[in-house]
DNA sequence: ACCTATTAATAAGC
DNA sequence: TGCTTATTAATAGGT
């Protein structure tokens, strides 16, 4: 759709490149919205331009709110292998412990300073107190995710059964007025469904 | 860029706002992908339909790696930890701390004996290391509970959404052969389907 | 799911 | 970056 047909595959030209980044770019940006507009969804979209700049846009809900959404659903495939790779980012256990045994046998040897010890004392409180501040915040990390995986699945949940239940009305309804064609209409607009509390 | 022009506005009509939304939907999601392409970029674009399905699609990178370059860019807006409300539940600080405060202040007593000030710390440790041992042990306890209520609502949801994927097969056959008395016994009486009181 | 008239996006040029 | 326009690409409505 430009004046020559274009194949897609990377644009060699730097300049060219990055206006046309910049066109492409908007250009889904504003397809995002409209998808979310004509049809009642949410839409986020994530990119990272070849230099590192993140740019963002989100439609029908916020971007926190389609994130969890989407972390929620692929927890199992996800967001396991993110708490790894968390874990992993940091020092093995080995690479950790290292430094320690040293410390401790050197400081085995009966004649060490007291100023040295006093010296290790200090080093050990702060590795002490910084691995249980990482432990504390990666608790803290899981407690809030899983708030909010409970928050999104209630949610989705209330409207499921909230479907089933207008479902089930409009049936009985129809059955006894044979009125179904104005009904089905009325309710094919997607008004948001009453919601039932079924979970509290 | 279809028969007629179109407002960006809700789609009525449920079924072809149905079938706007997955020709859109596979727009959306194409462009995308040229985008990453040609201009080298990473894209991620996150769809969640009106009825709460997720669609995602990334090119360039994972998915993953996206998400993580957004939240690292955005840090500070996601960040916001609530911990406040376990501890109300508690005692309070200031009951909690009364007692340390007393001692602190006999211990600012400056001729107060060494051997009273070694028996301090070891007291001072004893609550440190029995505050600590509490709260790793109720943070475990919180995300084993998260743990379980997040397979329940998984099972409850997976339980409406075969349900109303079933009701709505029913409806259209309904709807097309004109044998609804028959089903609709089974489908309208108001005792609530086959759902499992998973939660209470 | 496929077809095609029509609109929308955009490549090139300035 | 922004505007213009020839041209291609996406898609709405119909089958």
């Amino acid at each position: 759709m430009g004046r020559r047909k274009m194949e897609i595959k990377r644009i060699e030209n730097k300049s060219s490149r990055q206006v046309t980044f910049c066109k492409r770019r908007n250009g889904l940006m504003e397809k995002a919205r409209q998808l979310s507009i004509l049809c009642g969804s949410s839409v986020a979209v994530l990119i990272v331009s070849s230099t590192g700049k993140v740019y963002s846009s989100s439609s029908g809900d916020s971007m926190a709110k389609i994130l969890k959404h989407y972390e929620v659903r692929h927890a199992d495939e996800l967001k396991t292998l993110d708490l790894k790779e968390k874990t992993r980012n940091y020092l093995s256990l080995k690479e950790l412990l290292e430094p320690v045994q040293g410390k401790l046998e050197e400081a085995n040897i009966d004649n060490i300073s007291l100023e040295s010890l006093i010296s290790l004392e200090e080093q050990f409180k702060t590795a002490l107190s910084l691995t249980r501040a990482r432990k504390t915040e990666l608790m803290m990390e899981l407690v809030k995710t899983f708030q909010e995986k409970e928050k999104l699945l209630r949610e989705e949940n209330t409207i499921l059964a909230g479907q089933l239940a207008k479902t089930g009305k409009e049936n009985e309804f129809l059955e006894t007025e044979g009125e179904r064609a104005m009904l089905l209409d009325y309710n094919s607009g997607s008004n948001p469904p009453e919601t039932l509390p079924l979970l509290k």
